[in-house]
DNA sequence: CTGTTAGCGCGTTCAT
DNA sequence: ATGAACGCGCTAACAG
């Protein structure tokens, strides 16, 4: 930047002007900062930057994963979003480790971010004092519930099970299954599992065999059908925790010669792409995942820009994509 | 970090040393400092700790797309495998747009990152000129080619293509297409396709056909397949460019009562979960994923702490997966 | 509108 | 082994 000022012939000062708020600089000054800072290559450098302004361009987000095509998609969106308001993500991935989030956390802390973005409302204590203590906006996405930290965007994943099950009860279901991917260690997915148990015992007086995936791809999918036919052979309906999950059991239903929704009704979670291409084409529930990022991006470019924004604690619902497998 | 001192009853030299070089400081004061930084919830401000030290713990990497399930494996490897050695990832994701990759490397530049990672070998000048003026080691990665800026570390997508056309030719057909997403944006599918085409031409005298899909998901692998069989109706083989193009092409030919492989081959690419649980079988073409990021990551960790480490242009290869579809 | 000056919070010499 | 002092590159006040 020195340099820049010196073959411009002014003060350091004004080059920062000129670079960071142009309309502070007369225009004569600013074409000619501007051309030679471009002719020598100069890129300021953002450290020295945000240690002087005492704040960063930059957006922590922190999901469980980046191969869970839900939160790509979120991030995939939010990255557009803010890159055109000037803001950098900061991405960070702790596998549905609680431990490992609160690291990230505190890493993500100490740069100073704009705003921090964290997935779900299940932290450590240290987490939450993090959290809580850094002066930036917090926002905890895909899950609602009562007083979130600082905003809540998201839905009820407890509701998005009992929705489940009252679609099964309506059906006049008796033996229903629900089996979830990771349930001990993804609370969402474990949230939609209560739901769904609790809803279908109290509308039915059945209790719903519950049964865990090791992950949520196809293969499991296929390896679950197995063990719920296995524990409970009568079981006419089975809620998957993740599409992936159920079109893993519609490919094993197939080769196991069961019929559906004949023989076996499957209800998926995520109305992915797939979802509408398989044959049958898969009911699903539809969780909010495009107006989850965008409702993240508006609210945080509104506290940003105008700080005395209030927090805000948004269920964006969910919806049942009724199509052939039920 | 002064309030650590004062109750500690230290100088701020001190306290940093104890808590960045901790074998240079007295057993004694190293604990207390320790003790009193962990109950006062000290945490050092990153960005002064670079601005003075000169080099961040940062590590930007830039892919096309965070919903592309290998990009999202690799991200996810090298986020684990970084963050054990105290680095974290910056991600950054420009669409295939050359131009937003320009912008994205340009303020990943401006963090002084300690490495700076990014997909393919298609860059803009300014891109290129950035890159190479950054002073921590680049990695192009997911491509394999002549001389790389610095250090790259991929597969020849040309070679993928030539063995998927070697593979058909050798089964004596005649009538082949090339189903790809993308392919005026993405440089790596376009290269896949360019190698099918010459190689099958070179074999079997016959001109492939080639067919672009708006976007990499299975709707658009059905409809794909509607404008081949379209174009030409004889087809007896379709090489895609991806595993999910090749899955919605099955349930299509599932749909209109094509059997695979009787009447038609289908060959995909990726060597995704969703592969291996079709019915049939996919047979497809699976590059390095999981090597990549491994990969990446060892060269850079060796990079940073033997800076005198040579680059390198490694081409790890892809391999057929023989299922039931061809 | 422009220049001068004072830090931002820490790592790192250099003395001691 | 410890402390004092300097400076990393820039932005934000202030003065002119």
């Amino acid at each position: 930047m020195e340099e820049v000022a010196k073959v411009a012939g002014v003060s350091l000062a004004t080059v920062s002007r000129a670079l960071r708020t142009p309309e502070a600089v007369s225009p004569k000054l600013r074409t000619r900062i501007e051309e030679v800072s471009r002719r020598l290559g100069y890129a300021p450098n953002r450290i020295a930057g945000s240690l002087a302004g005492a704040r960063t361009p930059l957006i922590g987000v922190i999901v469980p994963s980046l191969t869970n095509s839900f939160f790509a998609g979120t991030l995939e969106q939010m990255t557009t979003l803010f890159e055109a308001k000037g803001y950098q993500l900061m991405i960070g991935q702790h596998g549905y480790d609680t431990d490992r989030e609160e690291r990230i956390v505190a890493a993500f802390a100490s740069w100073n971010p704009s705003a921090l973005v964290v997935t779900g409302r299940a932290h450590t204590r240290n987490t939450l004092n993090t959290l809580s203590s850094s002066a930036c906006p917090v926002v905890e996405m895909w899950d609602h519930g009562e007083r979130p930290l600082d905003s809540g965007i998201g839905f009820s994943n407890r509701a998005a099970g009992k929705l489940a099950a009252r679609f099964f009860a309506e059906q006049g279901i008796a033996k229903a299954a629900f089996v979830g991917a990771i349930l001990d260690k993804d609370d969402r997915a474990r949230a939609r599992a209560e739901g769904f148990r609790q809803e279908f015992l109290h509308l039915t007086r059945f209790e719903p065999l519950i049964v865990t995936a090791n992950n949520r791809e196809l293969g499991e999918g296929g390896s679950a059908l197995k063990r719920v036919l296995g524990q409970q052979p009568e079981t006419s309906a089975i809620a998957f925790s993740g599409d992936m999950l159920a079109v893993g059991a519609m490919f094993e239903a197939d080769r196991i010669g069961l019929s559906i929704p004949g023989d076996l009704k499957i209800l998926g979670y995520g109305d992915l792409d797939i979802a509408r291409n398989t044959n049958p084409r898969l009911t699903t529930i539809r969780p909010p995942h495009n107006a989850i990022g965008e409702a993240v991006v508006r609210h945080v470019l509104e506290r940003l820009e105008a700080p005395d924004t209030p927090s805000v604690n948004l269920d964006l619902g969910v919806k049942l994509i009724l199509r052939e497998t039920v």
